[in-house]
DNA sequence: GCAAAGTACTTGAATGGTCAAGTATATATC
DNA sequence: GATATATACTTGACCATTCAAGTACTTTGC
């Protein structure tokens, strides 16, 4: 066959480096029984305004539909690790807060989640790896 | 929150864009019925030596298990786009071999696909994608 | 040349997600 | 201010994938 485009083969890689990353980091987090769903939305809550986030935007910042993020965070609701909150203002919406024992988790985890990473690109020069950020966040990225 | 590490930022990002990027490549892709699992394993298929590669392979290549791998084929195998072939010296191998018809529907999809993954990067310089490409084989990338 | 360990593949059960439809609320238009 | 349209979220039904276990075969090492 003649060659893959580099459009497309770029597109095919991305793919699979994301799911043995991503496999590698889960394995990781399960030792704080996170896993990398979980781990990936306490981060978002971490970082937003007041710990805090509507649902819909928080399926856009995870890359997962609404009725996804409903289902996984009805078991991090059970455990106390984020809590529901009202809007005021608009009664449709329930914003997802961090709780304070989802905030001692995502600190306690956030070491083993950043050595995963690290080690992950750890072949890979830093350069390299800021210039590709800077690239994914124009592709959409979430996490600047 | 303190700010995330870059290897973590990479790690969030990367799995952000794949899941967006995916999904549209896939809506692209439906209108020749194939999924985007679909098309990439008839393109790994394609790329392969005389277009056959062994079920665990194939699985390593598109990062399933290897029982994804047999669900996904089963379907592919009815449509009559791949067929099993076995291995004389091995008989607990079977090989997995683009079929004729799935030569075609390939040939067919590619250029939907590659369409899509170009308009994906076309805010990219394309000496980036060149390099970014670089880095994803170094980390387990398959297409080369 | 036999037993033990390893590899290739498949399958049932469970998980994690989507999609489509439903409910509740909000906004716009006449 | 009533009706139509749009938005935020949840739920039931479904689909895709994994994991663990099972089968079949091969390789290793005594």
């Amino acid at each position: 066959m003649e060659s893959l485009s580099t459009s497309l083969k770029f597109f095919l890689n991305l793919s699979i480096v994301q799911v043995i990353a991503g496999r590698r980091m889960d394995a990781q987090l399960a030792s704080h029984g996170l896993s990398l769903n979980d781990f990936t939305i306490l981060c978002q809550l971490g970082a937003a305004p007041d710990e805090k986030l509507r649902r819909v935007d928080l399926a856009e910042k995870i890359g997962l539909t609404p009725s996804g993020v409903t289902r996984i965070l009805s078991p991090l609701e059970k455990l106390g690790l984020v809590r529901r909150e009202a809007n005021s203002r608009d009664a449709r919406v329930s914003y997802v807060k961090l709780a304070p024992a989802g905030k001692r988790i995502l600190n306690d985890s956030m070491a083993t989640a950043e050595a995963a990473a690290e080690q992950i690109l750890s072949g890979t020069k830093s350069k390299k790896v800021d210039e590709i950020l800077k690239v994914l966040l124009e592709l959409g990225g979430t996490v600047a």
